[in-house]
DNA sequence: CTGAAAGCGCTTACAG
DNA sequence: CTGAAAGCGCTTACAG
């Protein structure tokens, strides 16, 4: 059941289907009501994919996350969807694991699809995945990643100083040894470390290695990786964990420890994603502007698909989340 | 840049470059070759959209889930997707809002996009929807909710006696003030505040309206909900929330009033995600199989896919996850 | 304002 | 084993 049936029981060519269909030319009123009449009486539903096989657009777009994707994944992905659904398009989601081949199947099944753009918000670790993105031709933005060398545009904050101000909030709240938890394989990931070792080193804390621990963004690795910090016997006052959902895990391994919070140790996370106001004790934290990230990333790659020049970096402001766990 | 360019490089024909890129028949090693250098060479991208069209197939799935969607869905959605993928499909989100044109627009949206199947979470209050589903003849699978009257395979638990045995389990703990933070707008809600209804009066604890509240299955809600029970000053010896996401709310709520969990108010939370290990205190809830439900349904799906008869309801078990709020 | 016809990039009987 | 050709369901110059 397609257009030409409908033409053919309303009398009237495939063309003038197409375009009451459409309403891309002005079509008699009496024609309109005929052609209007059938698809309403035949059920008639428009076949996008041929549609999209001429005009070249298929009016989705890739999202690709990691597949260990946290809330905060989830936040900026809930509003970049909105955002581009307000637009008319539908969003693909992919949620790669980091093998190698992993994503290189994803993306290439993504421009296979024929996407009209793809919003990235997972590092790889591979190179090659990257020059094939760049020779696609396809419209992409990084949200809340930075992967220097591709010229894409990004969304993000300022993950260096984000984490430095972090860190100095809890030097500022008289703690001397201040532990870490990082998390592994992200290039913001490493800047955030950066940040942290700068604040130490700017008041001359001495900073020591075995007071860093790496989980994996997920609240169990948070728990573990807290474990094994309090393990090792050291003197700790406050950790800073790097990402909220970690910080939930680690709450949870210094209370299973017996430890008070923030009496004996503090603790402040990093992300600021709203479940982070109710937890017990409410989680301090660095907040990004995790719903606006989500927005521009849309809206951006929403410019470059209509063939706009786009900011080739946009960065948003983080500030600090108050909270009873600090 | 198609693969009529590619054939005419490799000097051969359109059906044997189909044919190398498919596997579908036997190409001498020959050809085989040239056209893989040629592919390989002009870093050509095969267009899955002619495909589909000539398949009649998309190889893309759709998801419908609700706007406000909780943990619960993204936790069923990961597994769904994961399955769909392994079999070769992508996966097309949409997160409906409730309004009577949201629904049928996104549905008539995934028609059109010729998804191959949807597996549907979202109910809607609009009945038209369902009609237009019927007549669609797309594979279609319910995951953790009831629609009587469709005739779509189902997967989910009991949730009349889910609900009948949590409360019972609080009833044991001797909870004789029992309050229900209910969710709104799910046949499923229905049902467990009809299971908690029924374990009160089989122990002739007389129920009261007033001790139950409605949220909307955000954290916030759960937390208000809570607070409107504390407000009203009747005596609340424990609260069964319809969602662990609820239970949250309901938790940093009952803290903030100064009141002791579980000592003057118990909590007992339902869905069992897996944040609910980690809260402070730990959450006991009433566990659904929540990865079984995305795993399965998607596996009802691919199924129903193939043209093979599928079980019209598949229930999976609930259990009772202990936790320090109980 | 309307229609006949070409073309989007593939797959696949059908012949050879 | 390989190729010429039809056809999937649309859109849109081009003519009238």
């Amino acid at each position: 059941m397609g257009i030409r049936e409908i033409a053919r029981e309303a009398g009237v060519s495939v063309a003038t289907v197409s375009r009451v269909l459409n309403g891309t030319k002005y079509v008699s009123e009496d024609l309109k009501q005929k052609v209007l009449a059938c698809i309403e009486k035949e059920n008639y539903v428009a076949n996008h994919v041929a549609r999209s096989m001429v005009l070249k657009r298929t009016f989705n777009c890739g999202l690709i996350i990691p597949e260990v994707s946290e809330l905060y994944h989830q936040m900026v992905f809930t509003q970049a969807e909105r955002v581009l659904e307000e637009a008319g398009y539908k969003t693909l989601v992919c949620r790669v694991k980091d093998s190698l081949s992993s994503e290189k199947i994803y993306l290439d099944l993504l421009l296979e699809s024929r996407v009209d753009g793809i919003i990235l918000m997972h590092e790889t670790s591979n190179p090659q995945v990257y020059e094939h993105l760049k020779k696609s031709q396809m419209p992409i933005v990084l949200a809340g990643i930075d992967i220097p060398g591709l010229p894409f545009p990004q969304v993000r904050i300022d993950d260096y100083k984000a984490s430095y101000d972090g860190t100095q909030y809890l030097i500022s709240r008289k703690k001397q040894h201040i532990a870490l938890i990082s998390g592994g394989g992200y290039s913001v990931g490493d800047k955030r470390v950066k940040g942290y070792k700068k604040a130490l080193e700017e008041v001359n804390l001495n900073f020591e290695e075995c007071m860093i621990e790496t989980g994996s963004y997920t609240v169990e690795s948070g728990k573990q990786a807290m474990h094994r910090l309090l393990e090792k016997g050291k003197t700790i006052d406050s950790v800073f964990v790097l990402s909220d959902e970690m910080a939930i895990g680690a709450i949870r391994a210094i209370l299973d420890a017996g430890h008070r919070i923030p009496d004996d140790i503090a603790v402040l996370g990093f992300d600021g994603i709203t479940l982070s106001s109710y937890t017990n004790p409410t989680l301090a934290s660095v907040r990004q502007p995790i719903e606006e990230i989500g927005v521009q990333a849309a809206e951006i790659l929403l410019s470059l698909m209509k063939g706009e020049e786009v900011a080739s970096l946009t960065l948003l402001n983080h500030c600090l989340m108050q909270g009873q766990s600090v």
